[in-house]
RNA sequence: GCCGGAGUGGUGGAACUGGUAGACGCGCCGGACUCAAAAUCCGGUGCCAGCGAUGGCGUGCGGGUUCGAGUCCCGCCUCCGGCACCA
């Protein structure tokens, strides 16, 4: 065994022995219970970054321990392979981005491997395969054929300059990153996904999901959006045609209050009218300028414009004008509002600024009405009762609701309905670097599906992206095919699917590698994932995607899972500080944190930031997620490489508990690699001490069986052995809640009880156990508390102290109780609920005696002051409180 | 703007169901070892007052409930994540 603690070889070593005894490829085996541990995938940018390595830890902790508990583990790993980054390196270094993604995958993996995370490689896949995103098309098809693809148009920001579709990520402030251009609105041809036929259910079953966190419940649940409201219709007549406007509301009560309606600027409505109204026209473009992005929409400043049209309103027939609003979003609803200023802020607030009427219809008992601010109770539904809204005055929400939605269905105008804020998924983009989607546009025929034996649609991996647009475009040898329909020429798709197609299902085929079919039988064995792990970014849009994808597979007949993930676990974001400097037509340069000197203000907190190339000021961003993009993700090869994979580990997962967001700081890293050479070198004298003893003992060395009445025999061992099972319980407790940082304080907690151990031993000699005895039996525990988070040294120290067979094959060790009970305990003594003390009690003593006893003590009757106590609070097993 | 979360010493964090706030680390201070340094080991370390015993204050801010609040309730502030084409 060798004195001083080298990871590398250590690592080394152990990552070798893994590998020869296969100790992570997993078998189907029906007599095992299985548990399916998956992280989410990385999309391959380059290098491991600090969220990397905290997200695989974690899930390799995970892993490990239930290995350690039983089960028959599986933890595949895959790239997300497709993707814009791709494309933007391969501009930047004019090479295809199939190159730049597969130069990626090998050098991550080899991370990966270096960490010694315990994933089944076997199974591994990168989703921009032929093999994997064949499926991808097969299933488009599938659902093309059962309607839940269909095509419709879709709003996207156009580079007028690059002539190219920019994702949002590529438009700042309004211009397009590379050409500073104002980005504007273009409606293009899409197809999409009816995610909405399942919101009900995808709705309904997250009270199926007891192991996934409420917050991210709550916030799918909040951005699927059911309301229930009325849908209804202000008639008009325009070229001698009876038409409707309609609208959706939630607040129906408040219809007789209507004083304008605001449609989108892309409105059929609104296109016809400015066909004669050229101010209007010039309004209808500029809001057609700008992101398509929600929370640009929500922030930016509200603006309209009168058309000089009417529309009647359904209850009173007075005349309503109709105004174009830049907030009115086209996607949402009915693409029309009606404006009710008197109730609805926003509306108060475009009142307020274009001199509109305010006309109150709810009022709330005690409140006061006024035309000048806004009160939140304008809006609130649960008190008010309608006023000045004729027959329905004195009416709650509820009746007043129910009352005028009657009244417009029985005038044909409205009715009650269920609204959705979850719109359907569009999956088309106009990028190469994806998926084909498997059509074909055929002069004659149409949009004809591609047939099954002719997929997988390959995607040309040697095209170089130039920003000016998707090169499949230009590209004569994937554009040019026969209809196969017809057989005469025809033109081939050229966009791509979005990328969260290829994670919507990855799980499915991590079970069935290799399947003949998109999957096989095998994933009835290992469906659904049982935990899954990855950052909480993805709270929403990936898995919600994947929820929906996994009950299509169902109603296709591939599959029986309704959900995919049973447990999940979010973690927190890595972040790091963030630098940035403008360029002259608008595109930012990133700094990376290494490449910038900080000027801190008074607090601490940092004030400005120099560039260390030219000395020229940056910009501070304050802290953000860790990302290529923005250039602040740290590396950690570097700890990896000065410390150890082992170090790298424990230290990420000391730093903080998983679900916590982590700012990035590297100090402490050193505690963690000390903690680490401490334990190697205590167990490296322990083995001498364990020779000895075996030695004495004529070459036999036996662990210790404790009788029950042990601990009165040796009363200061027995106060050792207490702590090392008090740690124990509570690491078993931490790990299982997932509670990790706690879990390596225990691990730290469990060395500092065993390195007092010799010193007390000097001075109590006790004949059995002996301190080997205590120290081996507490290293055993040690190890393997340890073992999920640091497998490399504490599998060398398995192997190196003899306790037999292999770490990975070990159990969890298992809580003594008897080592946990004591005679007398120690209560808290507190007078008028401050802290003034505690007493050491009989275990079995009752409320009475423990009254008796504080009341006897100094610390009580000094701050009593004679009074007689009013109250006594007894707390079992924790405090005594003395009222007076 | 909307939805979700977080805020505890100089610092990362701990505190189980409302019951000793600051476990375990980092840093810092002091000591041992050393010619010296590094490494290691030992001790101390929330703030204020006090030689000390001890007392007061203290979990982002302001209120409330309770014998007792970091934990529960109400109202704010700041920061982080998401907002449908970054993944």
């Amino acid at each position: 065994m060798e004195q001083q603690y080298q990871p590398a070889k250590i690592e080394r070593n152990a990552q070798s022995h893994w590998i020869n005894t296969r100790a992570f490829n997993a078998k189907e085996d029906a007599a095992k219970k299985k548990y399916y541990c998956l992280c989410m995938f990385p999309y391959p940018s380059g290098k491991l970054h600090m969220g990397h390595v905290r997200n695989y830890t974690i899930g390799d902790v995970i892993t490990r321990f239930h290995r350690m508990r039983g089960f028959n583990v599986l933890q595949p790993m895959g790239w997300d392979a497709f993707g814009l980054p791709a494309e933007n390196a391969a501009m930047k270094e004019g090479a295809p981005p199939a190159k730049w993604t597969y130069d990626n995958i090998v050098y991550m993996k080899k991370q990966l491997q270096s960490l010694g995370f315990g994933i089944d490689w076997e199974r591994e896949l990168a989703t921009c395969t032929p093999q994997y995103y064949k499926w991808n098309q097969w299933l488009f098809l599938r659902m093309l054929e059962r309607g839940i693809v269909y095509k419709k148009t879709g709003v996207v920001n156009w580079d007028p300059v690059d002539q190219t579709v920019l994702a949002n990520e590529q438009v700042i402030d309004g211009r397009g990153w590379r050409t500073g251009a104002l980005v504007e609105k273009r409606e293009i041809p899409m197809y999409y996904m009816r995610i909405t036929q399942f919101a009900d259910e995808l709705l309904g079953s997250l009270d199926a999901l007891p192991g996934w966190p409420e917050r991210v419940k709550t916030m799918q649940a909040n951005w699927i959006g059911k309301s229930y409201g009325v849908n209804f219709g202000f008639p008009y007549d325009i070229d001698g045609e009876k038409k409707l406007l309609r609208v959706f509301t939630t607040r129906a009560d408040t219809i007789m209050g209507v004083t304008f309606m605001a449609i989108a600027a892309e409105h059929p409505l609104a296109t016809h009218l400015a066909e004669s109204n050229t101010r209007l026209q010039a309004f209808i473009d500029e809001c057609k300028r700008g992101s398509v992005m929600e929370a640009d929409m929500a922030t930016m400043e509200k603006k309209g414009m009168p058309t000089g049209f009417h529309v009647t309103h359904p209850l009173t027939n007075e005349k309503v004008e109709v105004w174009v609003g830049n907030y009115v979003l086209m996607g949402y609803g009915e693409g029309a509002v009606m404006g009710v200023p008197a109730h609805d802020e926003r509306d108060f607030a475009f009142a307020k600024k274009y001199g509109l009427a305010i006309k109150e219809v709810v009022r709330a008992p005690g409140k006061s009405f006024s035309l000048d601010a806004w009160q939140e109770w304008y809006a609130d539904k649960e008190s008010g009762r309608c006023v000045n809204s004729g027959k329905y005055d004195g009416l709650d929400y509820m009746q007043a609701t129910d009352a005028i939605a009657a009244d417009l269905k029985t005038i044909g105008l409205g009715d009650k309905q269920v609204q959705w804020r979850l719109r359907d998924w569009g999956i088309s983009r106009q990028r190469y670097w994806g998926t084909p989607i498997p059509l074909i546009h055929c002069a004659a025929c149409g949009d004809v599906l591609v047939p099954d034996d002719q997929l997988p649609v390959m995607l040309p991996e040697h095209l170089v992206p130039d920003g000016t647009g998707n090169p499949l475009n230009k590209n004569a040898a994937f554009l040019d095919c026969a209809c196969p329909k017809c057989g005469k020429p025809a033109r081939r798709e050229t966009d791509t699917m979005d990328t969260f197609v290829d994670s919507s299902w990855y799980f499915f085929r991590f079970a069935t590698p290799g399947a003949n079919e998109m999957i096989d039988a095998r994933a009835s064995y290992w469906m659904p994932v049982d935990q899954y792990i990855g950052g909480i970014e993805h709270a929403i849009l990936h898995l919600l995607y994947a929820r929906f994808w996994t009950k299509v597979m169902r109603d296709v007949g591939l599959s029986k899972t309704d959900e995919p993930f049973t447990n999940l676990l979010t973690q927190g974001m890595v972040l790091n500080h963030i630098f940035q400097r403008r360029g002259e037509k608008g595109g930012i340069t990133y700094f990376a944190p290494d490449e910038v000197t900080l000027v801190h203000d008074t607090e601490g907190k940092v004030a400005s930031a120099r560039a260390k190339g030219d000395g020229l000021p940056v910009d501070y961003d304050g802290i953000g997620t860790m990302s290529k993009s923005k250039r602040n993700g740290v590396d950690p090869q570097d700890l990896i490489d000065k410390y150890g994979a082992d170090t790298a580990r424990f230290f990420i997962i000391f730093t903080s508990p998983p679900e916590q967001t982590l700012e990035w700081s590297e100090s402490g890293v050193d505690g963690s690699f000390r903690f680490l050479r401490r334990l190697w070198s205590f167990a490296h004298d322990l083995a001498a001490l364990i020779q000895a003893e075996s030695a004495k003992r004529g070459g036999n060395y036996s662990s210790y069986t404790y009788p029950p009445d042990w601990p009165k025999r040796a009363p200061i061992f027995a106060a050792v052995r207490r702590e090392l099972h008090t740690h124990l319980r509570q690491a078993t407790y931490d790990i299982e809640r997932h509670q990790f940082n706690t879990v390596a304080s225990a691990a730290m907690k469990l060395l500092n009880a065993l390195s007092g151990l010799p010193k007390i031993a000097a001075a109590n000699v006790a004949k059995e156990p002996t301190h080997t005895q205590l120290l081996h039996e507490g290293m055993a525990i040690l190890l393997r508390v340890l073992s999920p988070i640091t497998p490399h040294v504490t599998h060398a120290l398995w192997k190196d102290l003899g306790f037999g067979g292999d770490l990975v094959e070990a159990e969890w060790p298992v809580v003594d109780s008897l080592a946990l009970e004591q005679d007398e305990i120690e209560l808290v003594v507190q007078v008028n609920g401050k802290m003034r003390g505690s007493m050491r009690v009989p275990k079995t003593a009752n409320q009475a005696e423990i009254e008796t006893a504080a009341l006897k003590l100094d610390i009580v009757t000094k701050f009593t002051e004679g009074k007689v106590p009013r109250k006594i609070i007894v707390v079992p097993a924790r405090l005594v409180n003395v009222v007076v």
